[in-house]
DNA sequence: GTGATTGCAAATCTTTTGCACTAAA
DNA sequence: TTTAGTGCAAAAGATTTGCAATCAC
């Protein structure tokens, strides 16, 4: 394991604990494989067949329920832009997205790359939780 | 019927001969109510039921079937902002989105008040299509 | 122990599909 | 006619739920 992963795990048991969620062997074999890597954009059935291929043993209801905790806990951020499917990120940095039509593909947009130079007051009584600006490309 | 409606439906006439669609009883008919007042954001069951209730004959398939093919003909935009469910707007116009988060209802804001002041490069071989801002609101 | 978590299967919800019937051109 | 469009019921996907078994504390 390499130390980017370490330092990955410690964070995520702080999460954990922070959110009141036990440190479950799925729950930590799911995050090993979520923030392993570089930054990832995945639906519940990849991570699903990504552990059983891994030889991790998890449910996929398990994963479901795994994928929302992470995102309450802010380990992780759900992105929707077509029916049907949630994209779960693992970058929970300022940041956008592509979105390649033909494809189905997500791709990150760093933060400072697109700026929002004006933006309307929230209506009465609310408050502005994120915006999000989804970049639609095609062929 | 109002001026303004009968405007909106010699303009359906107009794009759905363009698309090479027949102006069918249940393609005007619909029309007539997605199009009859302000701008909304329906979802096709929202839809099949005010049909229904309007004592229009429809079914459900046919709705989805309409609500694309309009989309295509560039009459309805559809916007997903929450999984498992799709909305179709009925402003074309350039224009971005509050969503609010509680009651999950979309609400427009006019496209001057948002503006982007830097955009990224799309990728390689690839164009932008639309951009989608989605400013997320909650109590 | 005891309360949280998991796995499984069934249920739910939205959307799509296949196909015989109907309607528009 | 001939081809597009419609309705129905079934199918398909993604996600959620109920509940008994299991695990963390």
């Amino acid at each position: 394991m390499t130390s980017t992963s370490l330092r990955a795990l410690s964070y995520v048991l702080d999460r954990l604990r922070a959110a009141g969620l036990r440190p479950t062997r799925q729950r930590l074999e799911l995050a090993g494989l979520l923030f392993k890597g570089l930054d990832r954009h995945i639906a519940a059935e990849e991570l699903h067949a990504e552990a059983l291929a891994a030889n991790v043993r998890v449910s996929l209801a398990t994963v479901y329920n795994t994928l929302h905790q992470f995102t309450d806990a802010r380990l992780l951020r759900e992105i929707v832009v077509a029916g049907g499917r949630s994209y779960f990120d693992t970058n929970v940095a300022d940041h956008h997205h592509f979105y390649h039509e033909q494809s189905g593909r997500l791709e990150d947009i760093p933060g400072h790359l697109v700026s929002i130079a004006a933006l309307p007051e929230p209506p009465q009584g609310t408050s502005i939780r994120r915006v999000d600006v989804i970049v639609r490309v095609g062929e």
